[in-house]
Parts: C-alpha cells; sequence; structure tokens
DNA sequence: TTGAAAGCGTTACCAG
DNA sequence: CTGGTAACGCTTTCAA
C-alpha cells in the first residue's frame, strides 16, 4: 500500500509532474473551469487519474516548497471557554470554505506557553494567527509580528497596535444597551461588579454602563465593583451584600463567570431577581433560561465573530490591508428585568 | 530575515549538518543528557549556536523526510460540545507533555465532512487520531484503520472493531450508580429517557440501569423512554406529564442535553424537584449547583480519560499494541435525590 | 500548452 | 563519534 505520488499520477496520465501539479492546484472559477494553462482534455484526464488513484497533495512537501502551508493557527487563551466553544466551529467552518485548515492551540496565559506555541506557529509555516480572548500580555502580538505573520485579535482591542486585523464586539453598545434596558424597566439604583483585568473589552463596557447612567441622570448612583478571578466568589457575596444595605436595586454583571457566580451568591442567600435585584448577564449559557427566574442577558453575533476573523486573516494572508470590524452585541430579555411596580 | 537552517547551525558550529540533526533531535534522559551518539561537548557547542542563532527546525522539511510528523488529531462529533470542550485542554496538555502537537476538527456527524477530516489527517503525516464523541457512523474507524494510522476510540465503543485503542466510561456502573442512588433514597418507581441512537455508552447506561432495577426487585417499574436529538424538546413534555400521571416518582438522564431538557420542562410546567420527581443528570454543568434545587448527577473523569486516550495513542504510534481502559463514573449528590419521607 | 530540472530543509544511510 | 550525500514529494523557474 504504497503512498500515490504526483510522479505515479503523471506516469499514468502521460504527461509531465509539472502539469499535475498546475492541475491539482488549478482553482474553478465560477464556470466550473479550471483556471490554469492546461489544455482542458489534459486537465480532465489528469484529474480522472488521480481520481482513480486515490492520489492526495503530501503537505509537507508542498509547505517545503512553497513555504506556505494554507493553515491557520487560532490561540485562545483557553481553548474550553465559554466564548471560544461557541465561536471556534464558526471559524472552522469559515476558514475550510476559504481552503484553509485550522489549528487551535490554548495560550492558557502563560508567557511560556504562549511562547512555545508560536514557535510552533513558526515551525509549521502556518499563514496567519487569530489570537482570541486572552486577558493580560501583549506579547503575543508583537512576538508574532516579529514573526512577519498576519494577525487578527478576536474580541480584544490592544490599542497601541494597529499593524494587525481587529474583530471585536461594541462593547460600550453593550454596556450602554444592558443599562438601558434596566432604566427602562424603572430601575435606579443600579450598580456593575467588574474584573481588574484592564482588558479592552471589559473597560468599554463599564464606559457604556457609564455613559448611559449619565444620560440618564442617574450618575450619582453608577458604581462599579471591582473583583478579580480568583477571588469573585467571595467578594461577590459581600459586595451584594453591602449593595442591598445600600439599596441597590439591579446589576450588570459583564462577563459570564460573573452571571453565574452572582446566580449562585443569590440562591445561597435565598434572594429573589427581580424583587430583590435585577440582573442583566452576558454571554449564553442555558443557565438564563433554566434559573429560577429566566435572566435577561447580552450575547454576542459569535457566528459573525467567528466568520468575521477569517475572512480578515485570509485578506492579510492574500496581501490585503489589515481591517477593523466592529459588531454589535443583542440583548435577549428575561424575568430579572421584568418592570418595576 | 533569512531563516536559519540546519545548515547555518552546523557551518557556525564547525561539524556536520548530521551532528546537527543528532543534536537537535536527542531526547534528554533523566540525568539531564543528551541521549545520542554525540560527543557531550560537541553537543554542548551545536546547542549554544542553534540558540544563539535563533535556529528552528522546518517541520515541513522535517515531516516529508521522515514521514511522521509529531502531530495527533483529535476528531469529535463537534469540537464545541460539552464534553469535548472539558477534556480538550487534557488532551492539549497531555499531548503537549509527551511531544505531541494536537490538531482539532470536527466531523460533525457527516460523512462528508468527516471524509475531508481524514484527507486531512492523510495529506498532514498524521501519526495518530484520536475520535472523540461521534453518533452513529462507524465508517470513521474503518477509513482511518484502512490508512493504517494508529486509532483510539474516546467515550464511545464499537464493539465490532478490535485492532483499535480503547478509552471509555464504565457506562454500565454510571447507570447502576444513579440508580442504586434513587433506591437507596427510597425512591422506588424510576424511569429513564435515552436517546435512540444506538451507540455504546447510551446503550450500556441503559443497561446499568436495568440491571439495578432487577437487583433490587424493582423490575416491574424499569421503563426507559426514547427519543431523538431533534425531537427532545416536544417528547419530553409528554413523557414527563405521562410518567407523572403513572405516579413515577424519579427520572435518571443519561446525557448532559437530555438533563437540560428535562429541567426546562419542569420548570415550565412548574414542577419542582425532587418533590413531584426526583433526578439524576448526567455530565457537569453550573446548571445542576444553581437550578432551583441542587441537581444530583454523573461524572465523567474528564482529565484521565483526556490523559489516557493521548498515552494509548501515542503507545500504539511507537508501535505498541492497541489498549483498551474502562474509567470509573462518581456521582454528585444534590438536592434533587433528597430522601422520600 | 507542455516538460526538464533545480531546489525547499531535513533525516537516513553508509562510510570512515 | 563524525561526515558526505541521497532521497522525501512537491512547486517553480525556464525553456521549448
Amino acid at each position: 500500500m504504497k503512498r500515490i505520488t504526483i510522479r505515479d499520477v503523471a506516469r499514468e496520465a502521460n504527461v509531465s509532474v509539472t502539469l499535475v501539479s498546475f492541475v491539482m492546484n488549478a482553482k474553478r472559477d465560477k464556470d466550473g473551469k479550471l483556471d490554469c494553462p492546461v489544455n482542458p482534455d489534459t486537465a480532465k484526464r489528469v484529474l480522472e487519474v488521480a481520481q482513480r488513484l486515490g492520489y492526495r497533495r503530501n503537505f509537507a512537501a508542498a509547505s517545503l516548497r512553497s513555504g506556505r502551508s494554507n493553515t491557520i493557527a487560532v490561540i485562545p487563551n483557553d481553548i474550553s471557554n465559554k466564548f471560544f466553544a461557541g465561536i471556534s466551529r464558526r471559524i472552522e467552518d469559515k476558514a475550510h470554505e476559504l481552503g484553509y485548515t485550522v489549528f487551535f492551540a490554548s495560550s492558557d496565559e502563560s508567557p511560556e506557553k504562549l511562547s512555545e506555541v508560536l514557535d510552533a506557529v513558526l515551525a509549521h509555516n502556518i499563514d496567519g494567527v487569530i489570537i482570541a480572548p486572552v486577558t493580560g500580555g501583549e506579547h503575543v502580538i508583537t512576538r508574532a509580528m516579529d514573526m512577519r505573520v498576519p494577525v487578527v485579535l478576536l474580541d480584544r482591542d490592544v490599542e497601541t497596535i494597529n499593524e494587525v486585523g481587529k474583530v471585536l464586539l461594541d462593547d460600550e453598545e453593550a454596556g450602554r444597551m444592558a443599562t438601558d434596558e434596566l432604566v427602562g424597566k424603572g430601575y435606579r439604583k443600579i450598580e456593575m461588579i467588574s474584573y481588574t483585568l484592564g482588558i479592552s473589552s471589559l473597560s468599554e463596557r463599564e464606559t457604556g454602563y457609564r455613559k448611559a447612567m449619565m444620560d440618564h441622570d442617574l450618575y450619582d448612583n453608577a458604581k462599579i465593583h471591582y473583583t478579580t478571578y480568583g477571588d469573585a466568589a467571595k467578594d461577590v457575596e459581600r459586595i451584594i451584600q453591602d449593595a442591598l444595605a445600600r439599596g441597590v436595586d439591579a446589576l450588570f454583571l459583564p462577563t459570564y463567570s460573573l452571571s453565574a457566580q452572582v446566580l449562585s451568591v443569590m440562591k445561597k442567600l435565598g434572594l429573589q431577581t427581580p424583587k430583590d435585584l435585577a440582573l442583566v448577564g452576558f454571554d449564553e449559557s442555558d443557565i438564563f433560561s433554566l434559573y429560577a427566574t429566566t435572566v435577561t442577558h447580552i450575547v454576542q453575533p459569535l457566528k459573525e465573530l467567528g466568520e468575521r476573523s477569517v475572512e480578515t486573516l485570509v485578506r492579510m494572508i492574500e496581501g490585503g490591508e489589515a481591517e477593523k470590524t466592529v459588531l454589535k452585541p443583542a440583548l435577549v430579555a428575561g424575568g430579572s428585568t421584568e418592570k418595576r411596580n
């Protein structure tokens, strides 16, 4: 069961390897015609022989010779996180449609792991990289750029870097939507819990919240509580009790993990939403529909985020400009923001 | 910014490319000594030069020449599903530890997509494949075997195929544990909802349930309702109402999706667990702890499943025998199986 | 429209 | 222990 090479096909079809290579690499134009300088009859014959013999291009050889790989890498912070799970398939599908293979690897927030992943990127002749949710460390981007690999930033902006593609959510709008929903339903003392991560997505959501509060002349009521990913469990309980003591009537939670944390604490304390506290959560989860009261939440257009990031990257790989796209969030209404009586 | 090749290193270190190749491929043994037929001093010099020049092996060239890639592929049915999200990181970490890179791609249940993925596997000289949760279609495995690529089946058995590695959950035990828990807490009319998928994991869980019911002399009460993934939403509501009408007091849900579906219907119908219906769910989710009453559920040892599958595959790649591992599930107790009064 | 031949950077083989 | 050299299978000139 020897492997079929381009030479086998050439011999069997009575043509040169060059011709076979041409035919195998030709893209079909809209008429289904092969777009290459080969006699159509010859091309047809080559295609038939290749098919019959079960020929498949040896990827390593092609990559070695051409220096390209038709492969892109996607480096999320954690391949198993919520946001990424929803977006990975979209990326995969779109990449496949454009003729690229995708390669996933977690950076894990660790500079060492990140460095290894990037070495792998170099070693594999990978054509471009999509860097998805990462909290902390701009090294990724600059290192990748040093390697002259096209980069697209997904979900999170780094304002100091501009030679990369960007596909982002309009996070300010998300913060504004959440706040407007609460105000519209009669809530006034609306506060927010956020992480001290210093990443653009969160700070923009905070900005949206602040501006909306200001627009509604509620800025004196605006207050953002901060916690860290690791301390959230204990901080959130304290924050909620403090807020209730001060008469706060609603909370905006700008990430899924904070939303889950808050629901957990409220359950533990026997608090009900919206009676004791109205809520707006973030991202998608069965929890929002299965919690005692359904929870209003902001959703990101995962499909578009994924597809757009691939399109942007491929365009850059093929010599195009780095583009920036900002997509709109949406609000899914639930019982947690029911009109206040 | 020319790329540094093995030849550059050889010239700079005054040795042949052969020596450099030896050194770069040598694994360190436990003493940190390089395990290769090269003078330690020479090796050290080569290493230093390589470091200084920033040499990185060209993956495509190595793969082309050696026919191997130190890469394994993982093909789940859906890269974004629950089970897979929890296991992917474990696979990645373990593979990395053993010197392999991982490549993820969804088969998506579609034979065409599957075929494409396998072509990619061949084209990339991939050394082995882990096939994770797939519902329907044994083609995968036989196709991969035809390609002479080592295969490990993860989570789901195909009894007719034996030349592959297998890493499975003791699904019969899982069914038994769930049933025993319910019986132990005083429930008697225990039923089960399952999918008509004909996959081993589900049918084994059913077997465990049946056997446990038999052991407790409750076999006359045993009943399994069937639905399909697509029809679950409407079927589950009917099933629950029918069950309640017949005085059923507990349900065992052998998958996460069925668990979520049942919780959703119960919420909609205003039913409470365990008062109206005791429940045992499956797999991990925030839902189980955040639902009005916490839900007892069976968990799989995701870490072990992931690591073991990689270890098994790598052993096969390196010429070892195909092994079969069966891991034990665990039960996480919650309020949904509180003792019946 | 076709083909010959020169590499791409590595590893494997065989000598020393 | 060390080194020369022939592949690996493909793409890419260049010439016909």
